[in-house]
DNA sequence: GTTGAGCGTT
């Protein structure tokens, strides 16, 4: 049932059955019974249709709920001396990391000690499990990242 | 070459 205009097709074609064995032949002739047919079927198909997208949508979001979108994370008090490689594979074990972006200074490029991963997972029980845990003799910060929950 | 709270980048 992908497009509207095959469900218009199959209320209608429905309708035409219905009235066929329904309608009263000498109250409505077969113009009219085709009229009333379409009209109807203009009327169910939006309806018909909005639950359709509705259950898609809902779909969707339950995939979501299971932890397959990507999330961001914050991690703060990292060494200044460990690279992206190090961080995706300390985050790997407890998932899959789309990505890491540690910050560094604009202009010397040294590292800032903080930056985010980007994982897929149970993330908040990723960031019970890490949270104040030792990595390379310092202690980590892991927070859910603030503003940008991209796509 | 140093430092130590924090929420960013095309």
């Amino acid at each position: 049932m992908k497009s509207p205009v095959l469900l218009y097709i199959v209320i209608a074609g429905i309708l035409a059955v219905l009235g066929y064995f329904l309608l009263p032949a000498q109250a409505v002739n077969a113009n009219q019974a085709l009229a009333i047919g379409l009209f109807i079927s203009g009327i169910l198909t939006p309806l018909i249709a909005s639950q359709f997208m509705r259950q898609a949508q809902a779909t969707t979001n339950a995939d979501n709920n299971q932890g397959d979108d990507a999330k961001t994370l914050y991690v703060g008090n990292l060494p200044y001396r460990v690279n992206e490689q190090d961080v995706k594979a300390h985050f790997g074990v407890h998932g899959t990391v789309i990505s890491v972006r540690l910050m560094k200074d604009r202009r010397t490029g040294k590292r800032k000690g903080y930056g985010f991963v980007e994982m897929l997972g149970d993330v908040e029980q990723i960031v019970r499990t890490l949270n104040d845990t030792e990595f390379q003799d310092r202690t980590l910060k892991v927070r859910m990242a603030k503003d940008k929950q991209e796509e």
